[in-house]
DNA sequence: ATAGATATAGAAAACGTTTTCTATACTCAT
DNA sequence: ATGAGTATAGAAAACGTTTTCTATATCTAT
């Protein structure tokens, strides 16, 4: 490939329609008088030509890149990658492009990113599921003064920056009202290793129970260990399976997402344990895989596409307003009940 | 907020350390002979004032940005992000960043993407599941003597692009010979709305029946109209439950992707066929979810990391080298053998 | 006829770099 | 002492735009 032909400049265009480059930058943005028929010459050369400004010129001198970036752990989770496909779909129809950036989900990828980003001037970045250490230590706070910042999916109390949250309170309470409407006296809990989200979910979960006046034993609430999702699967269904082996007398389980949801459900089918008869399975994300197991999952909706929706919506805000607020916003839940 | 802290300049640089910007540049990019002294200063310097580049200035004089656009019918396909995630990851580590650009799998999307995409410059263009109708008008060959391209997964003989595809040949065959090595006679195959890799795989499915002398009778050969991927489960699960309702002979079926598997999977548990007794069910690409359903799906695995890393790796190649041949990379595919 | 306004358009500066070209001071062999 | 070579560094051009400043011609009101 020789990749030779060169791009028709703004200079060319004004050669050929014998104008200065001046008044082809002015027809090109429409931002100054030029008389019609001069307009006219200069458009058949642009058409001739098959000029397009190079954006990179422009953004130089407009300071301006119509570009976000987007911090991401790893896409292929279905999580995200419904959340950046929001973002993107959003953004992507006032023409602006994102970078993708896939973190591996440790701050140092994170702070590696940022900095990249700020080194291609980008006008905005966004970040799903940020490091919490990094909000804390109080980077993601510094950053918001440098560059329009929004993160999704983590929080903090008093720090000052834009946050996208869903409503975990919400969400979690949904779910064991649900639970306990049905008669369930011992529900149990599985989380993930250390995160935000599974923090946050614990702690409702422990607060509703106690509320409530329900018992939490040892074998009630557990953690997996980290891993990817097909693991997750994995380390669910084993636990499930193991828990009953030791005879818990839990007899519903509130799952801190889908997979871990289907694992457990997987776990129940393999010893002989009916869903919901035996054992009632809540999942969380309402991800594809919720609706298409057997049987499909109740599971807590938090609106993926919402968050990702309302956190271009806020960009965009403060890329035009230069707003001085920092906002919260929390995007609610939905239990959907469906068949475990 | 108020993002008004300027960025440093190889300007400020320069006058903080009483040189001028060229020694700074020199500095930089260590390229020239600086006297370790001065070198010194300017370095402390830039630390000093937390000085980074700005990559457009930089890029503009270059003519490299060391950016390459991704366009992708959508993003939260298990397949796409699969081969997004190993694109992206390659390049990233040779400090590439990615745009990643949604065309919503139509010809002008893909157009107006493109276009977007040379305006800023990119240094070269990745495309998943590119529209036949473009490579067949020669679009993507007219593009390829612009810009560095990689088509993955689509393919036409005689147009010169850079392709990375499936060996869908050999992928149909395992899969078909593992059913007929099974003793099954009367196979199944079902497939999307027109594409690329479905009007391949048919195409293979019905040259291997001819070839083996098995019939293929109307109930044999299916096709769902398009659809999301939970539309896709649904429809399959439907069109199993109908088929059988028409007491077919069926004994076996390859399915072209995890998701109609699944469905059908889901459609023969309904009425109460068994799997892989009454019915075996072989489905392609291996994602994830093929892993997790019980019984988990026998499946075809097409490496869908390798198609991504081998884009990638083309990539660089192009760019780098700028060598003249087009070439065709087949990436080859295994029967994962599991429940179905 | 003259001053002021208006419509139009070009020259030049600017954005922040890299790179080519030129200049200076020093070293070393004659 | 002279010339060539070497080490170092600055000036200026360049990348392709946008924007400010300036200029000219025409029109309008006195």
């Amino acid at each position: 490939m020789i990749h030779s032909e060169k791009r028709a400049t703004i200079h060319d265009v004004a050669a050929m329609s014998g104008v200065s480059i001046t008044t082809v930058s002015r027809v090109i943005n429409d931002n100054y008088p030029v008389n019609v028929v001069t307009k006219k010459r200069v458009n058949e050369a642009i058409e001739a030509l098959g000029y397009r400004p190079n954006l990179l010129a422009r953004s130089l001198i407009r300071d301006k890149t119509q570009t976000i970036g987007i911090l991401v752990p790893s896409i292929e989770n279905l999580f995200f990658s419904e959340v950046i496909k929001a973002i993107d779909g959003y953004l992507s129809n006032l023409d602006y492009r994102t970078f993708l950036c896939q973190t591996g989900g440790n701050p140092l990828g994170e702070e590696t990113m940022v900095d990249s980003l700020l080194n291609r001037s980008v006008d905005g970045i966004v970040v799903v599921d940020p490091r919490t250490k990094l909000i804390k230590s109080g980077f993601y706070e510094g950053l918001t003064r440098r560059i329009p910042l929004v993160l999704i999916n983590g929080y903090n109390q008093g720090i000052r920056c834009n946050f996208i949250i869903n409503n975990e309170l919400a969400g979690t309470t949904q779910a064991l009202e649900h639970l306990v409407l049905q008669g369930h006296k011992h529900i149990g809990f599985m989380r993930g290793k250390k995160s935000y989200s599974y923090d946050i979910k614990e702690a409702m979960y422990v607060d509703f129970m106690n509320k409530h006046q329900l018992e939490i034993d040892d074998m009630h609430l557990f953690q997996l260990p980290g891993g990817n999702d097909l693991e997750t699967v994995k380390l669910a269904k084993e636990s499930i399976t193991q828990l009953f082996s030791n005879s818990t007398n839990m007899t519903a389980i509130l799952c801190c997402n889908d997979f871990m949801a289907i694992g457990a459900l997987n776990g129940a089918k393999t010893i002989g344990l009916s869903v919901p008869g035996g054992l009632s399975i809540i999942g969380y994300d309402n991800t594809l895989i919720s609706q298409i197991s057997e049987p499909p999952l109740t599971t807590v909706d938090h609106h993926m596409s919402e968050l990702g929706d309302a956190a271009a919506r806020r960009m965009v805000e403060l890329i035009s307003s230069k707003s001085a607020e920092y906002k919260k916003i929390v995007i609610n839940t939905d239990l959907i009940v469906r068949g475990t």
